[in-house]
DNA sequence: GACTATGTAGACTGATCTGTCTGACGGCAG
DNA sequence: CTGCCGTCAGACAGATCAGTCTACATAGTC
């Protein structure tokens, strides 16, 4: 599956500190779980923050991918597209375990916005933003960043709720409030 | 300003795990801060969780008790405070720092939804959802609970988006789109 | 004064953490 | 065959972690 070494490591991280957290999950557990020895890891990162690093932008490479994918195959208008995020995000949020959004995540446990695993974390829901931009000005939407940013707040949140209360709905739920903002933002 | 060395022990958790995170905040930094002896504190409470759990139960008394004057401060009828829940939030979020919302932060880093730590953090949502239900149906909404749900995605959304992205505007705009949002719900 | 409750100070245990270092194994190119 | 490179295995250092323990100080009450 992975290429290389590192990449294991990578892939590896991504799950543990997804699954466990970042402050929780020790690089003995990472080693362990991909059978690898310490000096190869010190190797390939200076630091478990750089390792850290490394698997957030992998698992932003891995989930826009999906997400995009996902958004494409459950609708065709560009209008319908906007509505399809919510599905989308149904499938990629919850796989199988309930651990809510690994940036969200980052971002809570590095508080400190110059960290550059916090940043790392915010270029994640930059770059999401701007895809939601482009499919509204798809849409036709009078201001496509004004609706977007509108729905990105729908997205956390649907995310959120999930995450802490359970609320398997949260993403269907998300999707009815956002027809209704469709329907008020493009003519 | 704290009653006794219990609460003095709770305040400081408050602050210091809000700020730094549950796991990357030691014992011995709370003890530190406040200059109180490890005993006191192994007196008070049988392990680092339950202090946790007592700092999140404090939180959420304090929280809410803000957040409703604040709601009632902002505006008299049902229908504004419902919108005034976002001035709140502006004004409750934001001390200062960003550090987001500790519950969900709790959530994070105790992802295992029958953790005591994250039933406590669900508890809190719970309670501020009821709060919400119960403003829609004084203002006359047709489904109250409904309504209330919707706007939990906004102010969840507007929480994370302005912690992870450091967008200090994100209240206001959910406050925006709940305007939106209370022309549809509300007869 | 004596007793009790509560707190402080700090040593201590045993585990775990990140990060470094050494030594050996195996594949591959010259 | 030889040297090199990546990797593994595991010891090690130094810090920090949660939690326990003893000895002592203080304040209030009988």
């Amino acid at each position: 599956m992975a290429a290389s070494r590192r990449d294991d490591l990578i892939d590896t991280a991504v799950t543990l500190f997804h699954r466990d957290g970042y402050h929780a999950t020790g690089i003995d557990k990472i080693l362990a779980a991909c059978g690898a020895a310490k000096m190869t890891l010190y190797k390939h990162f200076k630091s478990k923050d750089e390792l850290i690093v490394a698997a957030l932008r992998r698992r932003d490479e891995q989930w826009r991918n999906r997400f995009m994918r996902a958004v494409e195959r459950h609708a065709g208008t560009p209008r319908a597209r906007l509505l399809a995020v919510f599905d989308a995000l149904e499938e990629c949020s919850n796989g199988g375990e309930l651990n809510g959004c690994m940036f969200v995540n980052a971002a809570a446990e590095f508080a400190r916005a110059d960290d550059p695993i916090h940043a790392t974390a915010a270029e994640h829901k930059r770059l999401v933003l701007g895809y939601v931009r482009d499919l509204a000005a798809a849409a036709g939407a009078r201001e496509p960043m004004e609706l977007a940013q509108a729905l990105r707040l729908l997205i956390e949140g649907a995310i959120v709720v999930a995450q802490v209360s359970g609320d398997t709905d949260a993403p269907q739920r998300a999707r009815r409030v956002a027809e209704t903002l469709l329907a008020a933002a493009i003519d």
